[in-house]
DNA sequence: CTAGCCCACTACCTACTGGTAGGTAGGCAT
DNA sequence: ATGCCTACCTACCAGTAGGTAGTGGGCTAG
């Protein structure tokens, strides 16, 4: 009989798990800054310190590793959406709410708004990875909400599904191509205090396009 | 003496344009597909019908393939670009215009988009090439043509450096992650009318954004 | 202590990368 | 005919890709 999960190793389990997630932290950043065909296995690991094949110890092979970091970012940020998203605003205080949060979801990720960025350009290129299934019903709720909000008067009228597509390509442009606005601004794009301007410009840039 | 240029082969230099081109043509697609990357010289020689080696005959090497390529497409785009803005048009009117000849361009060029997208995601790391350098001179004229205008009460009062990163990022991203918008609408996100679709949008969502 | 597991290692494989060397077929001017 | 040039070829190079096989040390359980 197999001992299944022995309650509480210690060491042996912290540093496996440790390790895995050494793997992806470094796999993220790998992916999100030279995309999958310029990362190797030996990149990563060498970012973690350890060889090649202890790497593939962890990950039956490079498209497994590829997935797992991808899924678990996509689950990462629905979550953290869904939160914005269940919020009991409504009207313009919803939309604001739900801007706010993917900005600072940005923030704190970039790398992974790089790497979804690369997903969404190579566009099903991975196999097992259907970014626009899994973003589909975040997507419709969206559009039936603002359906209804313009419906209503709440909003002024616009294409819905158009409307998301937009805010999409605004905000995420930011964050994936902020080395590229570098240098159209002179100063690093994802300091602090530029995204904040950004975030500002956006709200308000679509506050004046929505209301009144 | 060396007898420079005979002035009228036919054959011969029809023949050596017309390759050059198809490698060219050739490594617009295989690039904005897969990326630098992801595209073996191989790929791009087997596109044309030639082997690697008489490709390398008429470039140096990848890199060199690559920057000729990219800097082609930049003087198309901006030649096509500046002839919009040339216009004596004013007020929304030369809006309206130079995001009717930036859509027509990216429908014309899908391909390109997705390069520029890639090389904006990259950011830099294709040495020679400084996408930002050159669009800095247009990014400064518009964000001062902007200023200009909402100076003048004729637009409303917007940040105008974030307000063109924000149509910047809304018009490619339709056309750079068309694949991944495919399955957000449920069809070709680049069939000639989601293009109108989206084109009209974003004039209409602008517009309402930035008048009255 | 011993057995066994986990983990990382070295060594190796095949396939393919960008790039080079050298050769050949044909066109054109002298 | 001779000689040069362009455009392509085959064959090869060193380097690196992803992936596998087998080894050994360190830990824990019995």
């Amino acid at each position: 009989m197999a001992q299944v999960s022995p309650t509480g190793n210690n060491r042996a389990d912290d540093d496996a798990r440790s390790t895995r997630e050494l793997i992806i932290a470094e796999s993220l950043r790998c992916f999100a800054e030279s995309g999958y065909d310029g990362t190797s296995l030996n990149d990563i690991a060498a970012g973690v310190g350890i060889r090649r094949p202890s790497l593939l110890h962890h990950f039956t092979n490079k498209e497994a590793l590829y997935a797992e970091v991808f899924e678990r970012l996509l689950a990462d940020w629905l979550e953290r959406l869904d939160v914005a998203v269940a919020d009991q605003a409504v009207g313009w205080a919803k939309v604001e709410l739900v801007l706010n949060a993917g900005f600072r979801l940005f923030e704190d990720t970039p790398d992974y708004v790089r790497m979804m960025r690369r997903e969404a350009l190579d566009g099903g290129a991975h196999p097992g990875i259907d970014l626009a299934a899994v973003l589909r019903p975040l997507f419709d709720s969206a559009s039936a909400y603002f359906d209804a909000q313009m419906e209503a008067g709440v909003f002024k009228r616009h294409n819905s599904r158009h409307l998301l597509i937009t805010g999409y390509g605004a905000i995420l442009t930011y964050f994936s191509d902020a080395s590229f606005i570098d240098g159209l601004i002179d100063d690093d794009a994802l300091r602090k205090e530029h995204i904040a301007e950004h975030r500002d410009h956006v709200l308000s840039f679509f506050k004046s396009a929505l209301i009144d």
